[in-house]
DNA sequence: CTTTAGGCTTAAAGTAGTTTAAGTTATTGT
DNA sequence: ACAATAACTTAAACTACTTTAAGCCTAAAG
């Protein structure tokens, strides 16, 4: 059971690799031990980086004009995380990446994930099933956003995501979700009244 | 100039193909002259086909238990649409699929889309980057969602998507902006008033 | 050609969510 | 151990958006 045995196991979730794939691929892998509270992407900056949570959890949020935060998506153990936009189209980034615990993430450059789909002959496969996920989850949200109110999107949250819920402040919740801190503190209030 | 040339330009951007790939990418294809205001997927249904828009223009919507439409997304000409989630897990329809205008589209079935990985030597990477865009953009919707106002995404939708903005109802347009119809209202006589 | 249903508007009243501001309790840095 | 900073709460005033209901206009169906 190597440090490595997660990430690979997370590829063959979708495809097999051979030996030497499996060695390819954990040669190009940058392993990086990152304290609570850090950012390791800024808005601006050049997002090279496709990053695999090892252990810890993450966050990636945008500021808009008036400095008020959103929350793009959060990333625990066995996740991947980017802006994915600014990675593959070679933006300087969009979004901010922070580190909500002490962290270990292996990074993967731009230029060496630009060859994978060489390298690895199911990488494209693997990349796809990826972003096939991410698009209807974020759909979903999509249509839980349009559809649903403020206080059932958080119990939803909560169901779908009961271990982020400790490891975020109630800001970054309601950034999550669209809400001020203010109201979601509200709508806590009233379900410990129910209870 | 054949009729197909538009749907093989269309895999033509990201993937080269060769004279017997196009062959039987065309051999697998149905086509279907569907006229305006049919729906051609409903809740519940298989959801068994990917569809690529030759001509016209089409929506999908979903209900919510009061019936209320929510539009997920439109498909104009050159676009692919289906139910994606319920397309690739084999699930029944979530939601509901209709024409706008007489339409015509070119169908996959889900049984020749599994084929086509193996048919069609870059149709993995032709798919991957399908649904790149898909999640890039989708998640772009998503932060508008949640940072910004209706007027102001309603001006950026009408910006993004000058062709379709004719093509749907004001009823349609509101329920992809996640407004009530007399709001939209509201917003365009107040604009009515500026100019 | 006429009826009817749907699409769009208007306006008044209601509600979900924001803003501001103040106070309380944790965390963090020195 | 202390001060400073951030996290959470509360409440009152405000605004963005919804609901309801009525009226008008256009398009489709008989």
């Amino acid at each position: 059971m190597s440090i490595h045995t997660p990430i690979l196991h997370n590829l063959q979730k979708h495809i097999t690799l051979t030996k030497a794939e499996e060695d390819h691929f954990i040669s190009i892998l940058t392993y990086k031990e990152i304290p609570k509270k850090t950012t390791l992407l800024a808005e601006g900056q050049a997002c090279n980086q496709l990053s695999y949570v090892h252990s810890g959890a993450l966050r990636s949020y945008c500021l808009d004009e008036s400095g008020k935060e959103s929350t793009i998506m959060f990333a625990m153990a066995d996740w991947w995380l980017t802006d994915m936009y600014c990675f593959l189209n070679e933006k300087p980034s969009m979004t901010f990446i922070e580190t909500l615990e002490d962290s270990v993430v292996f990074s993967i450059s731009k230029l060496h994930f630009d060859q994978l789909f060489h390298t690895i002959s199911g990488f494209e496969r693997f990349f796809r099933i990826l972003m096939q996920n991410a698009y209807t989850r974020e759909q979903l949200r999509t249509i839980e956003n349009l559809t649903l109110k403020a206080e059932e999107r958080y119990y939803r949250f909560l169901n779908k995501y009961p271990q982020m819920a400790g490891k975020l402040t109630q800001k970054q919740i309601a950034s999550y979700l669209g809400i001020t801190p203010e109201f979601l503190s509200n709508i806590r209030k009233k379900q410990l009244g129910k209870q």
